[in-house]
DNA sequence: TCCCATTTGTCTGATATCGCACAGTTTATT
DNA sequence: AATAAACTGTGCGATATCAGACAAATGGGA
């Protein structure tokens, strides 16, 4: 982010430590502050009439809960809520990003491309869900994830990581030791290891990717926070 | 869209009759030419590498092609291309399109919704394929296509639609003439007639509804142009 | 009118995953 | 140290859907 446009936000800005599990948006209530994250993993979820969840996207020091805000929507059906803890995050009335984004064309810009890259992600998990196997969607979600961590620990339980891909907490269980077989991982309680990520971008095969190159090709050269 | 908005739009837009199965953006290569459909439908598809298809999106008269060019993006790593003929098209340049979203903020702001609301259908997509049946698939699927077109007549195949919801072609037979058993549609070659829309609305449950309930809201206030 | 390409109807077995249950293990609590 | 809670390992029958084949029907073009 440029110097100017950073400038013309910072009086705005606070710190807020995030508690785990911590809700950053609810669904279907009015967006009052945005959480640009500072590490973690934040996850937004769909719940369906009866309680069942499913994770449209994740994001983490990248991205922002800001997406509906900025397209126009005070609300947004669905909730967004810190998965893997990360300490704090960057916070800011959603009526002066609002204001700022729309003073500022390069600010918007920046933002706008970071909501394309997100859809994509979106776009993506379409395609995971329709066609591949939970070895692939697991492959890939923990890819995804290792983008977003410092160092290679993952901290989840299986039940979680079976939510976030839409499986039964059991065939998570039995993925991971197939994972762990090939060397890709290590697994214990409430916590995954990347050992290889080769082999899991292996597992993963085309289904990893795609974001990934746009967020590359679009956001990155204006400042690094993901990695690679 | 507000008179203004629409005479600083207006010198740059021309009409353009679309073929069959017509391509309106690429993937991969730089969007030129924004869509605006006058009738039928369009569907943003993702390919992998395999060639599979897979549809994250559908639009009508309600929306456009433009979204990865307002989201600042010269391309998109998806198809879009029309799946139910329906005439004419306005056009307008890209580079003209962004011109006159950056110079008027209401213009921008419709746009913007419009995205939104394509976003949470593409969220819906994820959850559907996720978590539900052929059945109500093909149900939420329709009703989708019937919200796009005039009359209860809706022109594809079989196998198209098994694309579309990420299913085998039998197995969209197989559902087709159990919706049919059910009184809510009525399936010949080439063609699929809505008899019940009550009746496929009970078959999609709660698949069905967000993306539309975010529409009504959100655009339909400023200029109807989806059925309902 | 006839032919051929397209579309649809209907089988088959194979299989990934579900849905659930229960036991074993690890961590937190007191 | 004892107890409870959370998490993980594992098993098994049920089932939705796949994957593919083939025949029947339809409709447009020669």
């Amino acid at each position: 982010m440029s110097d100017d446009d950073w400038s013309k936000l910072a009086p705005f800005v606070s710190r807020s430590e995030l508690g785990h599990r911590q809700l950053l948006v609810a669904a279907n209530s009015p967006i009052e502050i945005i959480y640009f994250l500072e590490g973690g993993i934040a996850s937004v979820v769909a719940r369906n009439d009866s309680g069942e969840q499913t994770e449209v996207g994740i994001f983490g020091r990248e991205g922002f809960s800001a997406a509906p805000v900025l397209l126009g929507n005070a609300q947004t059906p669905h909730d967004t809520f810190m998965q893997v803890d990360g300490g704090a995050a960057l916070t800011i009335d959603a009526a002066h990003l609002r204001e700022a984004v729309n003073a500022s064309r390069t600010l918007r810009d920046l933002l706008l491309r970071y909501i394309n890259t997100f859809m994509i992600q979106t776009a993506s998990s379409v395609v995971s869900n329709a066609h591949h196997s939970i070895e692939t969607r697991l492959a890939r979600w923990l890819l995804m994830c290792h983008d977003r961590t410092d160092g290679d620990d993952i901290f989840l339980t299986h039940e979680f990581m079976a939510m976030m891909i839409a499986a039964q907490r059991s065939g998570v269980t039995l993925t991971l030791h197939v994972l762990e077989g090939y060397g890709a991982i290590k697994s214990s309680r409430g916590k995954v290891t990347v050992k290889d990520r080769s082999l899991l971008e292996k597992a993963a095969g085309d289904s990893y990717g795609p974001p990934e190159a746009c967020y590359r090709e679009t956001i990155a050269p204006f400042g690094k926070s993901i990695r690679n």
